[in-house]
DNA sequence: AAATATTTGTCCGTATGTATC
DNA sequence: TGATACATACGGACAAATATT
């Protein structure tokens, strides 16, 4: 083990294994260096290259067959998720306060850009997804999805990367948890949106992020104190 | 391997645990069986065992110790968040920048809660920091580790992990890339934040805030438009 | 088509460091 | 202090699946 660090071997190999993957630029489909290859280049035994490598294998990230190799895949969170979280979760877990209000203090980070490179046919299909959340609203159904469409369709255009898998992420933890209290503010939600997407229909920027303030002022995690902190 | 399912044993015996720690209603804190009393409740090799436990273990779902055992731990999205920047990164690499744009973001987002709990020894510690940078300035050495702690220390206090946990994520990431740019605008950065500990030091909130704008004013991946994009 | 080489899958044994009693 | 239990790490060996010649 590294003294240093106290990092475990193995996963020390994890992460030396993936910076590899980045800095070379591998892509899906594209193979691994073979185990023997792997263990001389790192300068570790066999088990504990297996360790580090069947672990991305049991996340996804890789696929080994004998006699081929070890090929790179398209990778999702989507099995660590189920798995870092099978333990049940309630609301008042503090981490899922701690990532919602990341969410929010990046989107209102990000807005101004946002309303910039947004689109007519961005603006229109945010009033098509309010068209469907009203509709569905007696339904009480569906309200996530639509929940996260409309947020994720606003930063489309941003054009940052890191931002929109960040923000999916987040859903992604959102949808597993809270599921019943989604109905508590539904309807002042829904005036919210609404908000959101007429100042954006008539252009009108200043509307535009007052609007947004006010959407997340109204969260029950929202700690912001003044204008500066956004 | 399963004949029927084409399942490898490791694979099979990761989720044979996971089920065993939702029957038996295990939470965080408890122990899983030893390596050896699992090897022989499931009749696999130590080596396949290992594999399926180390997964967990680089996911954050157990915590192993030598002479103690394998514990549950607690929900936690570490790890989540260390993949997201991963999952992310695909055949281009304005990644890095879109990355560094979301932490300075952050930073700014974050600066006034962090500038209200930050304690003295805080302080203390960032000046020992900035001795350590101006210590090894002629070396060009270990500005990477010092940089990322003087970061990291400014928001230690503000009490989000997710916070916490995605910061150090894309310096992990940073790490990995930019060595050599490193070393470009260091005297620069050196003074910047020397302004930032200073500011902090006489306890002047308004300059705090402006030298952190500065410091990330000054970024070749900076984008800020305005004020109210922070 | 068959033999051979390559690569991953699985098992075993042994030594070491660490926590607990 | 010593003894025991446990995970960490290394190495060797053979089987199974695939690729290559």
């Amino acid at each position: 083990m590294n003294k240093r660090t106290g990092e475990k071997l193995y996963a020390q190999v994890f992460r030396q294994i993936r910076s590899y993957i980045i800095q070379r630029n591998l892509q899906p489909g594209d193979l691994l260096p073979t185990e023997q290859a792997l263990v001389k280049m790192l300068g570790v035994s066999r088990n504990v290259l297996r360790e580090a490598i069947k672990s991305m294998e049991i996340m996804g990230m890789v696929s080994a067959q004998p006699g081929r190799g070890t090929v790179l895949k398209e990778f999702n969170l989507d099995f660590v998720f189920q798995n870092v979280v099978f333990a049940a979760i309630g609301d008042e877990d503090p981490t899922i306060a701690d990532m919602l209000e990341i969410r929010k203090r990046l989107e209102l980070s990000f807005m101004r850009k946002a309303y910039d490179t947004l689109l007519d046919e961005d603006i229109a299909h945010l009033r098509a997804i309010m068209q469907d959340i009203k509709a569905q609203w007696e339904l009480r159904r569906l309200f996530h999805a639509n929940d996260r469409a409309f947020h994720m369709t606003i930063f489309s255009r941003v054009g940052n990367r890191t931002l929109t898998s960040l923000m999916e992420a987040i859903w992604d933890v959102d949808a597993n948890f809270k599921t019943e209290e989604k109905f508590k503010h539904l309807d002042d939600t829904i005036v919210k949106h609404e908000n959101i997407v007429r100042a954006l229909e008539v252009r009108n920027q200043e509307a535009f992020e007052a609007a947004m303030l006010a959407h997340f002022a109204s969260g029950k995690y929202t700690r912001l104190d003044s204008f500066a902190e956004y």
